[in-house]
DNA sequence: CTAACGTTTGTCCAACCGGTCAAATTTCCG
DNA sequence: CGGAAATTTGACCGGTTGGACAAACGTTAG
């Protein structure tokens, strides 16, 4: 990437992280092509002119939110620790990917979109700095399994289980929210879902016998 | 619903059919926004004036679509049966969502997407048909629960997860290719995720003690 | 104060897009 | 065959959108 880093002014840096706010609801909300430059400045409070003044074209906005989100994004799977225990290391991890669905949801749906549309701005980096990670974090938990603390199963496919179910969280929350009703589908859900996810892996990682 | 049902020629459903398939591809690729009727009408073999003939407006076009999709979409659930073995029959309900996302992607990527979108044009749906049909299988799934023959959790949070894992090697299919890599992430890739699955399942169900 | 620089906006434009329409062509059926 | 109905298309239109531009306005350092 470039080295050179453009100075930038106090407002500058204010107005653009404002407008990269605006442009996460917007993103999120409606993808790419259904977000438009009018609504995002609508959203960040200023004309669109100025806008385009700190983001000189609609895809500067989406690739820098996308940059910081991918940042944001593989940290909780970073925080995987060999040294610690097994369960409790995934467990950890379910429920800080589960944080991140509630507390983070447009990045997720973001994201999401990006990988429906065939990651057409991150492929390179799917297969780059993602699988390295994965693959690293792949064998600590295979590591885990050869010493029979866990149950002996594709680790890939497992770190895919987790993601997908704690993302749906964040992705599919209108279907969540219609599906469990008024009452469970509340602030409840994610305290509802963490216990279940947590339980599920953990009885489906125990070592069967022996 | 309309019970007229408009008299079509042989030439009206072929084509429709074909507009339907041109547009499952196009907008399950680029969202309802981003796919155009040009581009609709050029993957359909046809002019653009000579599609809007069969479909009025290019909604009509998506809701078509989508009404279809919504029946396929709930049919493997409806298999769940009350008096099979809960074991076998969660794992059958697992393997034909898991074929269901290998042979219908497109499919698959509509419906996410949809959901993405907050379900704007079916959540009326989700709050009735789905979350009866959710409501009826969760009672049979808790039935089991409750003879003991498979361990107590929720199992609304149960389909949840079945719905997550499966869906996610058709949504998130790039990803999914990108970190199995080349050889890992070819036509394998479903076999290996409905071992890993049934297993996790499976062990995730079994009753832990007496 | 003032010149230089940073910020803001009204106006404009070309491309695109959904959809219309009338005219031309093809199909169907007696 | 022949005419009516169905099908196809080129040309067109109005609205939207991404982006350019120059002029106006604000800020700040000497």
């Amino acid at each position: 990437m470039d080295s050179i880093t453009p100075r930038r002014t106090r407002i500058q840096n204010e107005k653009r992280e404002i407008i990269l706010d605006a442009a996460l609801d917007v993103f999120s909300a409606h993808g790419f092509r259904g977000a438009t430059i009018d609504r995002i400045a609508e959203a960040a409070g200023m004309s669109k002119p100025n806008l385009l003044y700190y983001f000189r074209r609609k895809q500067d906005i989406y690739e820098t939110l996308m940059q910081r989100l991918l940042e944001t994004w593989l940290a909780p799977l970073k925080e995987l620790d060999d040294a610690g225990d097994p369960l409790a290391e995934l467990a950890g991890y379910i429920r800080r990917k589960l944080e991140m669905a509630r507390d983070y949801p447009r990045e997720s749906r973001l994201f999401a979109n990006e990988m429906l549309r065939g990651a057409p701005r991150v492929r390179p980096m799917l297969e780059g700095d993602l699988k390295d990670l994965v693959d690293a974090k792949a064998k600590i938990i295979r590591g885990w399994m050869e010493k029979g603390t866990i149950a002996r199963t594709d680790p890939v496919h497992l770190i895919f289980a987790i993601w997908a179910t704690t993302q749906h969280y964040a992705d599919f929350d209108v279907q969540v929210r219609a599906v469990l009703g008024p009452e469970r589908g509340g602030d409840r859900r994610f305290e509802d879902a963490a216990a279940f996810l947590v339980g599920l892996f953990a009885r489906g990682l125990t070592p069967s016998g022996g």
